[in-house]
DNA sequence: GCTATTTTAGACCAAATGTACTAAATTTTT
DNA sequence: AAAAATTTAGTACATTTGGTCTAAAATAGC
């Protein structure tokens, strides 16, 4: 019997994608699905539900990645298969992504969760760099702090490169996926040791 | 006599830097500066022509600052302070990085501008990459596209490290600032040769 | 079949926004 | 000083939006 609103989640999903969020109203939402505005009130109060709906689905297709993706022994694999499935994610969800800081103004809850997870994808880099300075396929700091800030990069990079490709790019979708996931991975590319810079072309041949 | 105007762009300016571009309209606009709007529609006919004259101040603001910084003998130490100069004008203009996305969707013609300058900050990193390397200071390529991709990371991280600092920083303006402008110069750090790192340490003690 | 609950729609309101039109006030030009 | 221009304000209108209230329709439970 939650039909309608799983019709209400598809259609605003949709129409945030393509107009983005500011410029879809409650109304406009219910009116593309021919049902009066007050019926989708009565389902979410507000487009601020909407949105945590949302976000929800999103952390659960994130979850679902995680657990699909093992990290098996080889770590540029590993990083490679769980940045093209969790772009590809992010890239489905875009609206969340281009109207990010607009929408962890408006919704303080939200944004302290968003804070929660960064926290938690920054410490698996943390460790998935030690394992792979262990390995001997990255090398050592050649100062303090140098992965933290290449780990606060690819933060801005995964947070943002939707945004820049909605300037920059024209391409299909899984084009600009494919080319933003290899692009994350490029970042790594200068701390590889020979042994990992020779794990790296293998890898890319593969795919 | 065209004070009005001037305060138009202060009072715009302010606003849009506070509240974001969609939440600033031309009538808030007009009564923050108790002037009727029709007044203000005289000066200025819609709200994308305030943004205009707005980014026309940016690249006013950028061509001094480039006349300013002349590009020494030492590659890195004019990096740093085009960097902070820069990332300076892009802060005072926040609204403009943060609505960015916003912003180019709906003028096509400030869109169209914005690429052809980017075209010309890339060929100028791409100049500047290539003399550090003919100094010595940075490496040559491991592999094809190399440092086109460093450009790459170099532009994403120019256009969206604001959006990023409205979402994770909280210190104050001239702390996030230099902050970021460090986190720029980084990226270029694991490029670097023995000498380029010396000179890159150098700098960091200076300033 | 009847009742209670859930779902849906319609009417209405107040605020905000862009826009157009008119006219008054001010400044500039002659 | 008079005429022409510019700048400024006032009014009014249509649209959009979020929101409330009421009631009808559909569904579920008994």
């Amino acid at each position: 019997m939650k039909k309608t609103k799983e019709k209400i989640l598809l259609t605003a999903h949709r129409l945030f994608n393509e107009q983005g969020v500011a410029a879809v109203s409650i109304r406009k939402i219910a009116a593309t699905l021919e049902i009066s505005h007050t019926n989708l009130i009565y389902h979410f109060k507000t487009k601020q539900e909407l949105i945590e709906a949302l976000h929800q689905q999103i952390l659960e297709a994130a979850i679902k990645l995680n657990q699909e993706v093992r990290m098996g022994p080889n770590m540029l694999e590993g990083l490679w298969e769980a940045t093209k499935g969790g772009f590809r994610i992010l890239y489905d969800y875009r609206f969340f992504m281009i109207d990010l800081v607009y929408i962890m103004k408006e919704n303080k809850q939200l944004h302290h969760r968003f804070l929660e997870i960064e926290q938690i994808r920054s410490e698996m880099y943390q460790d998935m760099i030690n394992k792979a300075i262990q390995q001997g396929l990255m090398r050592d700091v050649y100062y303090p702090d140098e992965y933290q800030q290449l780990i606060t990069h690819i933060r801005i990079f995964s947070d943002f490169w939707i945004s820049s490709a909605a300037i920059y790019s024209s391409e299909d979708p899984q084009t600009v996926i494919d080319q933003h996931a290899k692009l994350l991975l490029d970042l790594f590319f200068p701390y590889l040791t020979v042994k990992g810079r020779k794990a790296y072309r293998v890898l890319l041949e593969a795919s």
